[in-house]
DNA sequence: GTTAGGG
DNA sequence: CCCTAAC
């Protein structure tokens, strides 16, 4: 007989998500729940992110539309290891004297420089490599091939508002508070030494009090061409690819497991919904990074190829997309895309959606303008200053989504333990989104701005809440490089989350919160996408301890199996739900138009009509959402909701649908007579 | 494989 | 958007 129990991770509010999918009902709300189990005695994950950027006097490029012009420096670095007696460990800025209490984690005061830059890695004996803006340079990245060879990094914005570094309350763990632009990296690291998984280190270099002084140190932080270079793995690719500018960071990680795959072992049977995790930390940094990546949602070049672009000359079936093996080219692809993406992390520490550099009108910003929310947003509030629009959140804790358990009675605690890490693992391994709640209310729309939502007043942020969840992006099929654009582009769109409970509940929501995207539909629309909504978001302290979970060395168990909750229940593990896109104006036109001549029966003939290109869209979506819209059209404007449809088309909607409802008989005939509009 | 509808 | 029954 098995032992079922869930387990609830409620350390700082954090709650471990339903992985696959949590069904409809309970995607919303709030979803704590209470610890049940004192078996585990604590367990901690830790998520926290920031970015951070640099892009200093380089307002000329921003002019540079398609690539970013600023560079983020984004770094999620979590690390992992076992500590049996943690201290309390606390960050600070590095400078003020305080270098070395930030790296108390493992660095010893010797491989800081005054400057509180951190010159060297302590290789192999440190359990903590905690980079602060580390320039990793082709020489470091090989003499890291040893076990520590990760590397961090985030560098600070030279201008810093303030910072506050405090150790909260119950958290034995590493406490941070930064306030301005701070690079955060979490990099969960693994290692091959079992005894090195466990504690969960936090690297969140803070910005210096003295703006001055980092401002002179930050260009020692960069290797020769100036680019950070975000060692994830071992062996960072050559980077060839990502570099831009001369801030750029160059994330060299790479998603190849067989760099690890020596110091994995076989983990217990954990029945999740992906490939079998892998044990220990050592995925984890990679795939919250990664995830991160991932997570980052909607690209905008990618929606240079959506809808009916044209990029795709073929129809393909989605199942095509769905089965593509996934390449470490794609790999690449993603992560680059992520990279640039990564433009999101401003350099004034905010967390945007978009990069300014891809706002149409952002070129010729400068300064806290080019900072400033996207034009949409100000459309939308005019009166206010971009500024003053800011939005600023500190967030102080995830929440986790839930896990379930089950495990025989006779299993040992020190097996449990380590199923819950694995269960852990694995839900870190396919990378972790971010669910945006208000007031315990998933936001599941995207396209609404801050303060459409109504947290954009200093009072609403207190019902704000983040929550991680499965990475929508984790499924996604994999892009191959030498694929047509479109068909990597189509492919991406085609992506479906892991088991995220709501399709867009992640990263991509916060940056969709954050950077309000009108319409993802179709190419026209894009450029006039709003772009860049400034806002920041402080990731204060994302982090949590316990020892407890650690995934305990060597230990002969049995299998176990951690079951998702509604795992068994519902859909397969290939099965996601494809991400939302909801139609843009242009395409309920195509539709319309289709249908005022082909009719509401042929759904077939209206996607191979007006939407063979697009290859999101199947004829059941435009039949649903042909339903929609004379749903909509029903309702008064003030019930409806997203992207409002022009009343015009709307209007043809009714008269189309009242047409063809009363020549519904008469359908029968192949050739039925055009409705008159 | 398509449609039509409910979820 | 998903899922299915029905064709």
């Amino acid at each position: 007989m098995g032992l079922k129990k869930r387990l609830d991770f409620g350390f700082n509010g954090f709650q471990v998500p339903n992985i696959p999918r949590a069904p409809r009902s309970a995607r919303r709300g709030p979803h704590r729940k209470s610890v049940e189990d004192g078996q585990i005695s604590a367990f901690e994950l830790l998520a926290s992110l920031a970015g951070k950027l640099l892009q200093e006097s380089e307002s000329s490029a921003s002019s540079n539309a398609s690539e970013g012009n600023l560079q983020p420096a984004f770094g999620i670095d979590v690390k992992q290891e076992r500590q049996d007696e943690h201290k309390p460990l606390k960050e600070e800025c590095l400078d003020q004297g305080s270098s070395e209490e930030s790296v108390s984690l493992g660095l010893t005061s010797q491989n800081i420089n005054r400057k509180g830059i951190i010159k060297e890695f302590p290789h192999a004996d440190s359990d903590t490599v905690l980079e602060r803006t580390s320039v990793i340079t082709s020489s470091d990245s090989s003499a890291k091939a040893g076990r520590h060879a990760k590397s961090v990094i985030c560098s600070s914005r030279p201008t810093f508002q303030k910072y506050s570094g405090k150790v909260e309350g119950d958290s034995p763990g590493i406490v941070e508070s930064c306030y301005g632009n701070v690079a955060t990296g979490i990099e969960v690291q693994g290692d091959s030494k079992p005894l090195e998984t466990g504690s969960l280190k936090i690297a969140n270099p803070c910005s210096s009090k003295d703006p001055t002084e980092l401002h002179a140190n930050y260009p020692a932080m960069l290797n020769g061409d100036s680019n950070v270079k975000l060692s994830l793995f071992r062996d960072p690719i050559p980077n060839a690819s990502f570099s831009r500018h001369k801030n750029d960071i160059e994330l060299g990680s790479r998603d190849d497991d067989e760099n690890f795959s020596r110091c994995i072992k076989p983990s217990n049977r954990v029945k999740v919904f992906r490939p079998p995790p892998r044990v220990g930390g050592q995925k984890i940094r990679k795939l919250l990074t990664s995830k991160y990546w991932k997570a980052t949602p909607k690209l905008r070049e990618f929606e240079h190829y959506r809808y009916d672009g044209g990029v795709k000359p073929i129809y393909h079936k989605r199942k095509t997309f769905y089965n593509r093996e996934r390449s470490q080219r794609d790999t690449l692809y993603k992560r680059r895309k992520l990279v640039d993406r990564s433009s999101v992390v401003t350099s004034d520490g905010g967390f945007s959606g978009e990069s300014v550099s891809n706002s149409p009108d952002n070129g010729d910003k400068t300064g806290p303008a080019a900072n400033g929310i996207s034009a949409a947003v100000i459309g939308h509030q005019a009166s206010f200053r971009s500024e003053e629009s800011h939005v600023k959140l500190r967030i102080k804790s995830f929440r986790v989504p839930e896990l379930v358990i089950e495990v025989p009675e006779t299993e040992t605690v020190g097996s449990l333990k380590r199923t819950v890490m694995d269960a852990v693992n694995a839900i870190l391994r396919d990378g972790l989104g971010v669910g945006v709640l208000v007031q315990g209310k998933k936001i599941t729309d995207d396209y609404r701005t801050l303060m459409q939502m109504g947290i954009s007043s200093k009072d609403s942020l207190d019902s704000l809440d983040f929550m991680l969840e499965p990475s929508p992006m984790q499924a996604l099929p994999s892009l191959c490089f030498g694929d047509p654009p479109s068909l990597s582009c189509e492919t991406v769109l085609v992506t479906r989350s892991p088991g995220t409970p709501v399709l867009d509940s992640t990263m991509s929501d916060v940056l969709s919160v954050l950077s309000p995207i009108t319409n993802s539909g179709c190419v026209a629309e894009t450029k006039h996408e709003p772009v860049s909504s400034h806002i920041d978001i402080l990731t204060d302290k994302t982090m949590l301890e316990s020892q407890a979970l650690v995934a305990i060395p060597e230990m002969s168990m049995e299998p176990l199996a951690v079951v998702p909750v509604s795992q068994k229940t519902k859909r397969s593990e290939l099965a996601q739900r494809r991400t939302r896109r909801p139609f843009s104006v242009s395409e309920v036109e195509a539709l319309v138009t289709a249908v005022e001549e082909l009719g509401t029966g042929r759904w077939r003939d209206v996607k191979l009509r007006a939407f063979e290109n697009a290859d999101h869209r199947t004829y059941v979506d435009l039949k649903d959402k042909w339903k929609t819209l004379v749903h909509t059209a029903k309702i008064s404007p003030q019930q409806r909701r997203g992207e409002p449809v022009p009343q015009e088309l709307l209007d043809r909607v009714l008269a189309a649908h009242s047409y063809w409802c009363q020549h519904q008989a008469k359908q029968h005939g192949k050739h039925p007579a055009l409705p008159a509009f």
